[in-house]
DNA sequence: ACATATTTTGAACGTTGTTCAAAACTAGGA
DNA sequence: TCCTAGTTTTGAACAACGTTCAAAATATGT
């Protein structure tokens, strides 16, 4: 029956979203599936119906964090030229400072897509694995104008090798684990990290000797 | 009774060593209180008496991990001039290096690290906090030796930033969730981030104007 | 040896995610 | 309209988890 797909797909969108909250507001160990049902005004066992198992919930929470994530990018790129080495440093520094701002703004929903382990024995879905890449093209093109006589391969790596170092300062600082750190503080953490970066790249391209026998 | 303590305090090491392989083994979810207490030979409930709670027990783990960390890490130092800032930036690499071939060696117990976090309401106790910071002390000399002018302050913060931007390449270089990142790869993107670094900071204290019109 | 304090024990408890036989519901034909 | 056969939903039951605590076992002091 057709009607029955359809309701269910409302269903499992709003089992999504009860999801979504749940995690937003309790982190992950928050996410229960009796609460999930009564929420969504279904039975314990139904949550079966709309959905493999708490996994593939978890991944679809993901999925749209990622996509929330790639629109904050978006916008921190939007209508910026790249016609300068300066320009393309600072659209570095943007996109960074974006990541930033929303992983701080999301702290958990952002940090469920970092913690999150699939059950043991189950292997994550292809189309979860793709959408992680979509996070590097942003870095992409200011990075190849940093590096203009790079190889496609080698910026790849690049700007791998640069949004994990971001990556890393943001979690690190975000971790109340360790004494917080204020705002501002991680804020300038990252502008300085990415700026020290295109300044390496820069005096790289320019043939200047500032790394001569580092074996660059 | 004297002879009580001394016992405890073996069995303790025990249940610490049982769950270090067992986490090691099996990972930071492959703990189990129950397949615990049968290793050590002791009933279920004893655990509680060597123990306040699993949580105590992971960290006396990471306590573990982190003096092997430690010693690592110290060895990758040892014996190493700073005469230079080639080898200020060489011990960098050196020590980025040491940890990026510590954490692929103790993958599990590594991570564990980073993934724990404590039971809803607990607090991590003083001494697992202090434990963490020891780990900067390794970079901030070479630091203070590529920039001599800055202050204690801007050091600390720096190698801070530099040591989380290293930990954010090899914790997601080492996410097997991504397709894996090779060994060399992963050793060259870490050389490659801290040498970019280095040059920055080295291009900065040179005067040169590298860096200008980033507001450097 | 007995009484008392201490220590260990493991069955029981409260929470998890997940399953599955049964109940409720739906659709189509007589 | 009522009956039957197929679907869908249900929630009690299950297994596995960390944790507790009354009771059993052991140790101590006189």
């Amino acid at each position: 029956m057709v009607k029955t797909t359809e309701r269910r797909e409302r269903q499992r969108e709003a089992l999504v979203l009860a999801a979504e909250r749940a995690i937003a507001e309790r982190g992950l160990s928050g996410l229960k599936a009796r609460e999930l049902a009564s929420e969504v005004g279904c039975a314990l066992g139904a949550i079966y119906n709309l959905v493999q198992d708490m996994d593939e919930l978890v991944l679809r929470v993901g999925s749209r964090t990622l996509a929330r994530l790639d629109a904050a990018l978006a916008q921190a790129t939007q209508g910026r030229r790249l016609d300068s080495t300066d320009e393309a440093s600072a659209q570095l520094v943007a996109v960074a400072q974006a990541y930033c701002a929303f992983a701080r703004g999301n702290l958990q929903l952002w940090r469920t897509l970092f913690e999150h382990r699939m059950a043991e024995g189950a292997i994550v879905p292809e189309w979860a694995i793709s959408e992680q890449m979509t996070m590097f093209r942003y870095i992409l093109a200011p990075l190849q104008r940093l590096q203009p006589q790079a190889g496609e391969a080698d910026l790849v790596l690049l700007s791998r090798t640069l949004f994990s170092a971001v990556h890393g300062v943001v979690m690190l600082g975000l971790e109340e684990k360790l004494v917080a750190v204020p705002q501002r503080e991680l804020d300038r953490q990252v502008e300085r990290l990415v700026e020290l970066v295109c300044v390496g790249l820069a005096s790289q391209v320019l043939g200047g000797d500032a790394g001569a026998g580092l074996g660059l």
